[in-house]
RNA sequence: CGGGAUGUAGCGCAGUCUGGGAGCGCACUUGAAUGGGGUUCAAGGGGUCGGAGGUUCAAAUCCUCUCAUCCCGACCA
């Protein structure tokens, strides 16, 4: 492609709209335009880019005997309500009326549409093992989208769906699509993490995630220093030493505590440390109050409390829940004679302590001296908190370390979630009915793209790995007044494309200078640059975008040169 | 949905408090010089000041409504 033909927008200034490097450095460079709020034109640039991505996920996935088919993203709203989804689904599935009245939707995801295809075709064992994906455009009306790529209402997604007739079958599909995962994000030139995950509103039954690392994650992620254990925050349990409880503790004693709502607030209050309070947070449980106990340094996790429940809907009460079902404004719940009015279920780390400072159910007051199997009743002690820095690995107990990460894969062992609902029957060897055991596995492609940069730029802008940039080679003719130098450009745009290699000629008037900084900013992995200097000498200047490394190509003999230059490069990125 | 803020040329912004010429930088067009890291000079083109209504002799500016966008929060008591 001829920079001067090519629609490639370079900004000196990013919009003031982007706070994240990726979404930044996607604008400047000419990559993307935002249409509204978390929806985006990919301009020729990113959509290579997207190609690139995409081509690499079609051949993994077809590697691991998946096939590709595409379907639609308007969908009726029945085949939703069978799956009970519908209602369960919540504001970030887009509805909207055709013009007879019927229910739609926006795809944010295919499992009814792939389970309602397959329940109509298969009906025997023999014709499975299936695996079924498609990339394409998602729509999900994110509560807030922010970070451009990274989190948008529209996307594009790869998402794959495995059909089995037994659980041995599906865990090999599962197996088979974690290891296509790997090798996909590996091609990328990700740094990337496999983590267990929690299987969240997709449901099923267990699930790893793909997570891009990088500071400006929204996930927190846990890896253990010595064994192989990593998991999502969400999901990483926390293994209870079972220190002994100290029996002696002086009666219950009341407090005044004003106005010291905050753990913080307390401690500073009573001069205490918060490892002494119990925290006491009252969630709404699908309209019902549910206590929850951590110590006062701890905070509740509350996808293990959502597990423990086996609930749909679980928020924090609101202000008034928590006065109407504790008496006492925020701030201020205790454990002593909740369970009269709700469930109270204690983190496991409480067994191990007594004589805790804890709210005492009235405004501005605490108790002293409380010992929960003696001055409360608690319905049951389990795993509730998050899991710290200052935890064990729950495998192998070594130390852990904290990172943060972008989720760029997911992959579930569905089980029968929707196979049962949707009634996706087979007939085994035996003849009996079975319902067929799925999974289901996801690539953000767009917002791979997006975190790719996130992992990979400097001050001059984005240094593309190698596979996914969208071309391979910038090459630069500084002065296109010179007809010499013009001729040789051209020459060796022709020789770089015989090669099967993508090439920006950047043959624009323009000053070096500019040449340079848009160079740079798009950040293709190697730069050729011809300019009057090297030219009379007979060499080429060629340059390592990501090292910064320079180095002279003869222009005699450039094709073999260059190619064992380029290869030093991709060696780079190993 | 709660809190905060912003909408003025393609992008970044000033002007709004205190009403009276619609401006600056970049980008764009033309010309000249320059020619290896966003060069310089000159001359230009481009805006219903987000929209609607109101107050006023007069509104980007004041008032009301509305739309849009962004930030923070919406789990830690």
């Amino acid at each position: 492609m001829r920079l001067r033909k090519a629609y490639i927008p370079t900004l000196k200034e990013a919009p003031a709209d982007a706070e994240v490097i990726s979404h930044k450095l996607l604008v400047r460079a000419g990559f993307l335009r935002k249409l509204t709020s978390g929806v985006y034109i990919y301009l020729p640039l990113a959509w290579r880019s997207l190609n690139k991505i995409a081509n690499i996920v079609r051949e993994e996935m077809d590697r691991a005997g998946a096939q590709e088919l595409h379907m639609p993203m308007v969908q009726p709203s029945d085949l939703w309500q069978e799956s009970g989804r519908w209602d369960f689904y919540g504001k970030e599935l887009l509805r909207f009326k055709d013009r007879h009245d019927r229910d739609c939707c926006l795809g944010p995801t295919h499992e009814e549409v792939i389970t309602d295809l397959i329940r109509g075709e298969v009906r025997s064992y023999r014709q499975l093992p299936l695996n079924l994906y498609q990339i394409q455009t998602k729509f999900r009306d994110e509560i807030r989208p922010r970070f451009g790529l990274l989190r948008g209402r529209e996307f594009i997604m790869k998402d794959a769906y495995s059909f089995d007739c037994d659980d041995e079958g599906a865990d090999v599909s599962y197996r088979s699509m974690y290891d296509a995962y790997w090798r996909i994000f590996s091609r990328l030139g990700l740094r990337f993490r496999a983590v267990e995950a929690d299987s969240g509103s997709i449901g099923g039954s267990f699930s790893h995630e793909f997570m891009v690392l990088a500071e400006t994650g929204e996930d927190m992620i846990v890896s253990c220093t010595s064994c192989s254990f990593a998991a999502n925050v969400e999901r990483a349990p926390v293994v209870w030493r079972g220190e002994s409880c100290r029996q002696q503790c002086p009666p219950v004693e009341l407090t005044a505590t004003p106005g010291a709502h905050s753990v913080a607030q307390v401690c500073d209050f009573l001069g205490v440390q918060p490892q002494q309070l119990i925290k006491t947070v009252i969630f709404a449980v699908d309209g019902n109050p549910v206590a929850v106990l951590v110590r006062g340094d701890r905070e509740v996790n509350p996808v293990k409390l959502k597990n423990l429940l086996n609930a749909g809907e679980l928020a924090i009460a609101a202000p008034e829940q928590v006065r109407e079902w504790t008496g006492a404004p925020v701030g201020f719940a205790g454990p002593q004679g909740l369970h009269a009015v709700m469930h109270v279920y204690a983190d496991l780390e409480l067994r191990g302590g007594t004589d805790w400072i804890a709210g005492a159910n009235r405004g501005d007051m605490h108790v002293l001296h409380l010992n929960l199997t003696r001055d409360a009743t608690v319905t049951a002690f389990a795993d509730l908190r998050v899991i710290g820095a200052a935890d064990p690995c729950p495998l192998c107990g070594a130390e852990i370390e904290t990172a943060r990460g972008i989720e760029v894969g997911h992959v579930f062992k569905l089980g029968t979630k929707y196979s049962k609902a949707l009634n996706a029957v087979i007939l085994d060897e035996q003849g009996r009915e079975r319902h067929i055991i799925m999974g289901c596995y996801g690539i953000g492609v767009s917002r791979v793209l997006a975190a790719c940069i996130e992992q990979n730029n400097d001050a001059d802008g984005i240094i593309f790995p190698p596979p996914i940039a969208p071309y391979d080679v910038a090459l630069l003719n500084l002065d296109t007044q010179n007809a010499d130098l013009c001729a040789k450009a051209e020459e060796l745009y022709a020789i770089l494309q015989t090669q099967g290699l993508d090439v920006l000629l950047d043959d624009r008037e323009e000053r070096p200078g500019i040449k340079f900084k848009d160079a740079d900013l798009i950040g293709l992995p190697v730069q050729l640059v011809l300019g009057g200097r090297g030219f009379g000498r007979g060499m080429i200047e060629a340059k390592d975008r990501r090292s910064g490394e320079k180095a002279e190509l003869p222009l005699e003999g450039f094709a073999a040169a260059f190619a064992t230059w380029r290869e030093h490069v991709l060696q780079g990125w190993k």
